[in-house]
Parts: C-alpha cells; sequence; structure tokens
RNA sequence: UCCCCGAUAGCUCAGCGGUAGAGCGGGCGGCUGUUAACCGCUAGGUCGUAGGUUCGAAUCCUACUCGGGGAGCCA
C-alpha cells in the first residue's frame, strides 16, 4: 500500500479507505482496553490519532510506544467519534520502527522554552512550533520566486566569495586557506598572494553590487541567497548568517521601486494567509495574537509614504519622550523606527530621501545635494525589514562619492564601467528573509525562524 | 561591544546565610473513547565554573562562561 500523507488524510472526501501512515509518536494514551497515539509526520500541524484496540494484536506494540518513536501503521480511515478531530484511524496493524528511549529523549508532550530548543536544534524541527515555522518559511521562500517570476524578472546567483571588502555594508567574514599558526609573512605583513585566491578573499555582505551588472544586461533581476556579517551583534533581530533577497531594476527610481517593496510585502503577505492557514493561526494563538491581523491590515492598507525629513519634523512635533534626541542629520533610532510604525502611523512605512552621509556611496545623490534616494520599509515590531535606494546612475558624482567614502577606485572599476557603457536610472533593494518569517509568523527571536542560527560565540550543529 | 537580568532535578521554576523543594516529564501500578487524559507510589540534584568572605554559602562578594531583554551595527 502507498504511503500517505496526514496532511492528504485530512483532505479526504470520506472515511472507509485504507490507509499507510508513517511518522513519529508526539504522544500515547493507554489504558487497558485501548490505546490511542498521536502521529506526525510534518506535512501538517495537525496530529493523526490512531487508535488500536486490546484485541489487535499489535496492541502490546502500540501500548509500549513512546514520544518520539517512530512508526508505520496500517488501518482504516474513519470518522472520529471523540473531539478535536474530523478523522483517525482504526489501526490493523502497528509496526515500530525506531525507538526513542523516554529516560534520555529531550522532548516531552509538553512546552518547551525556545532557549532549550535552539540547544537541540536537531529535534527541534518535531515541535509544533517549528515545524510551522519551517513550512511557513518554504512557502514564503515559494512566494518570492513566484512573486518575481510572473514578473519576468531573471533569478541570479551572486557569488558568495568576494575579493572586495568594502561593500560597505558591515564587518566581513575572511576566507583563507593560510595557517593561521604559521602565517606566511614579508617584512612582517601576511604575504597574501600565498592565500588561496592570491589576495584577501571574504564572504558576502551583499549580492547587490554584482546584481547591478545583470540588471545592466536582463533589466529585472534578483538574488536570493545567503548572506554574512561578521558584526558582534547580539540581538533578536540579528544573524551572523542569513538569507536575502535582493531585486534589481533597471529604467526603474525611487517612486518605482517603493512600489516594488509595497507589492513584494504584500504579495508574500497574502501567499502566507491562503496557503498557511492552520499554521499562521497556531502562531497567532502562541505566538503574537495579533500577527494575522497585521498581516491581512498589510494586504488592504497602502503603505505611508514619508520623507526621511517629515519624518523628523512628526518625531519632533509627537510630544513623545525618546531616551535619544530627534534631529536632521543623525539616523533614527529603534525607538523612533518602532513610534513611527507602531504607534503613529501604525503600519508598514516607508521612509525616503535620507542625508547622504549616513547612507551608502552608491545610493543616488538628490538635486539638493544634501540626501540620497534611500529608501527603508519599517514593519511594526520589527523594524527595518528592506533596505534599498535608486542607484547614483551619473559616473562623474558616483566617483565624487566614492572619494569621499574612501572607496578605491580602480577595484571598483568595473561598477564604474557600468556609469560609462550605456548607464541607466535603476534601483532595487534588500529584504531580510529571516526577518520577513519573523515579521509574518510573530516569532519573537530571529534564531528561532532560522534551523541553525549562526549568532556570535554560537555556530552548532 | 555597552547597559540590565538570569544560571538550582530531564524541563519550568521556588528557596536567598544553618546544609535541597514543587509542578511537569521518567519508571512502576491502577483506571477511563482518550486527546496538555486522570489517580496512587517511586527514582532523580558535587545548586554554571573558579576564587573569596564566614564557624557555616545554593544563598553574600569578585572574575569568567553561557543564556535572555534592551542599545549600537543593519537585513
Amino acid at each position: 500500500m502507498q504511503r500517505s500523507k496526514i496532511k492528504d488524510i485530512f483532505a479526504q472526501e470520506q472515511a472507509g479507505v485504507d490507509v499507510l501512515i508513517q511518522g513519529w509518536v508526539k504522544t500515547r494514551r493507554s489504558s487497558k482496553s485501548v490505546t490511542f497515539l498521536q502521529i506526525t509526520d510534518g506535512s501538517t500541524l495537525q496530529d493523526l490519532q490512531i487508535v488500536v484496540d486490546e484485541n489487535n494484536s499489535t496492541h502490546d506494540v502500540a501500548a509500549s510506544l513512546t514520544t518520539g518513536c517512530s512508526v508505520s501503521v496500517e488501518g482504516v480511515l474513519v470518522e472520529s467519534p471523540g473531539q478535536g478531530q474530523k478523522y483517525e484511524v482504526q489501526a490493523g496493524s502497528v509496526t515500530l520502527l525506531g525507538v526513542s528511549d523516554p529516560e534520555t529523549y529531550p522532548l516531552q508532550k509538553k512546552r518547551h522554552s525556545p532557549e532549550f530548543l535552539r540547544e537541540i536544534a536537531h529535534l527541534r524541527p518535531r515541535t509544533n512550533t517549528f515545524g510551522a515555522m519551517a513550512r511557513v518559511r518554504n512557502s514564503v521562500a515559494y512566494a518570492i520566486h513566484t512573486f518575481f517570476q510572473e514578473r519576468d524578472f531573471q533569478f541570479i546567483q551572486t557569488p558568495i566569495i568576494t575579493a572586495s571588502d568594502a561593500e560597505g555594508a558591515g564587518s566581513m567574514f575572511q576566507v583563507t586557506t593560510l595557517d593561521l599558526n604559521d602565517i606566511p609573512k614579508d617584512a612582517g605583513a601576511v604575504k597574501h598572494e600565498d592565500d588561496f585566491f592570491g589576495k584577501p578573499a571574504f564572504l558576502t555582505v551583499s549580492g547587490q553590487l554584482e546584481a547591478e551588472i545583470f540588471a545592466m544586461a536582463l533589466s529585472d533581476v534578483y538574488t536570493f541567497g545567503p548572506t554574512f556579517r561578521a558584526e558582534n551583534s547580539n540581538t533578536s533581530r540579528h544573524l551572523a548568517e542569513f538569507w536575502m533577497v535582493e531585486p534589481e531594476v533597471a529604467f526603474c527610481q525611487l517612486d518605482g521601486l517603493t512600489e516594488l517593496a509595497e507589492d513584494f510585502l504584500k504579495h508574500l503577505t497574502g501567499h502566507v494567509l491562503d496557503n498557511c492557514v492552520e499554521d499562521m493561526e497556531f502562531f497567532n494563538k502562541w505566538h503574537d495574537d495579533t500577527t494575522i491581523d497585521t498581516l491581512e491590515g498589510i494586504a488592504n492598507s497602502q503603505f505611508e509614504r514619508i520623507t526621511y525629513t517629515e519624518a523628523v519634523t512628526l518625531l519632533q512635533s509627537s510630544g513623545e519622550k525618546f531616551d535619544y534626541p530627534v534631529n536632521w542629520g543623525t539616523d533614527l533610532q529603534s525607538e523612533h523606527e518602532r513610534y513611527l510604525t507602531e504607534k503613529k502611523i501604525q503600519k508598514p512605512v516607508i521612509v525616503t530621501d535620507y542625508p547622504k552621509d549616513i547612507k551608502a556611496f552608491y545610493m543616488r545623490l538628490n538635486d539638493d545635494g544634501e540626501t540620497v534616494r534611500a529608501m527603508d520599509v519599517l514593519v511594526p515590531r520589527i523594524g527595518e525589514i528592506i533596505g534599498g535606494s535608486q542607484r547614483e546612475e551619473r559616473r562623474d558624482v558616483l566617483e565624487i562619492r566614492m572619494t569621499e567614502a574612501g572607496i578605491s577606485h580602480d577595484e571598483y572599476s568595473w561598477y564604474l564601467d557600468l556609469r560609462s557603457y550605456g548607464t541607466v536610472p535603476h534601483s532595487g533593494f534588500g529584504l531580510g528573509f529571516e526577518r520577513t518569517v519573523q515579521f509574518v509568523t510573530g516569532v519573537a527571536n530571529i534564531r528561532d525562524v532560522i534551523p541553525f542560527p549562526r549568532t556570535p560565540k554560537s555556530a552548532e550543529f
């Protein structure tokens, strides 16, 4: 008999069919006359109840099962007389595939703290929360591709190893094959020519600059891959290794980019609401009882758009007491961003046109000479979920900005070349994938929305 | 990296100067179409590590390690 996934079992039109179920025991409830098993196979949040009567030849096997055991069950699908489930399986035979010693198996049939579960990252996918997270994460990833594919964006794979060490988005991990206990040196200086690439190499902090290359040929492109930041960041919103989505759009100015960002977030949240109903209800019940309302609000609302200068004015006249003062020219603090998106406007806010001195060199300079065409999308609880800009496409202006920022013109000659040979206005942004999953699910800590989190002093599994 | 908080049984925590407790989980027994099942019994801990104060430290002090919350950096 062919195995059925539990998700498909519950989608059956009617009971009465023979089924083969394989999965893991969540709990067992036994009495003298009957044993109930809750089985999960990860295809859905819902457990399947297996009923094993006393006179069943495999009742002793069923009664001996403990949490975590893997089993194979053949039986008949029947309508459940009990509360809590539509169908259950009247067992014909229960086969134990793999034991799970209850003395040592760390998962119990009760809630565990996320901190504890992180220590057993090899077993936490079996929990309700982490299973739901994995399915939603998968769904968001799928929606990212469909969004761009439907718009004829080309999926570009940008390199993970890069020799550029000044991409301007934070500290980088160095990649080397040199023996750190015996580093080759020449007059005290490291002989980088002996290293694998013949010069210092690093893990990428962004695929943007390379994506721009392809946008200047294929018009609309996006990347979606791992990104690395060696910042000593210890917060619930930062990882040393995370995934980022970076569309890059030719013949597009900042207005078009904000529209793309808004459509994008609406598509992702709408897709999850439509396709992860059960899992989202779970998150709404156990993690954040506002998350479904928030997502529905996003689908039905227009994002607010304000300039940095307007934001500063708004904050200064808010009457709100902030720990940090609000001054034009300094970056908005987390508390300021949260006030804007959570209290003042209560929906996603797109802040544009930041002072040039607090933004990256590649952002297009406005005619005022003071601000750049930057854009941050702020959402409740997470803060910045998207950062992007219209790129500086004028070579002379870009060169001045690079000089100011201390960026080598030689090393980025290829980037400058794009402005010499058929330059066009173009724009792009980066969306933090884990922050998006966090936002969608309402899970408080970013370490619980990625299978194996990498953070300072922590790279287990 | 900075500020604050924490680390006691497998898990979640109480104890806060006189030498270790609860609930859940585990084991054993009972019972019921049960569903975070229920009832009874039972086992289980060099109180994060290293120093110090004290007649005596889980408890007070110091350092370190790890974890959490917040900040910065950002996605």
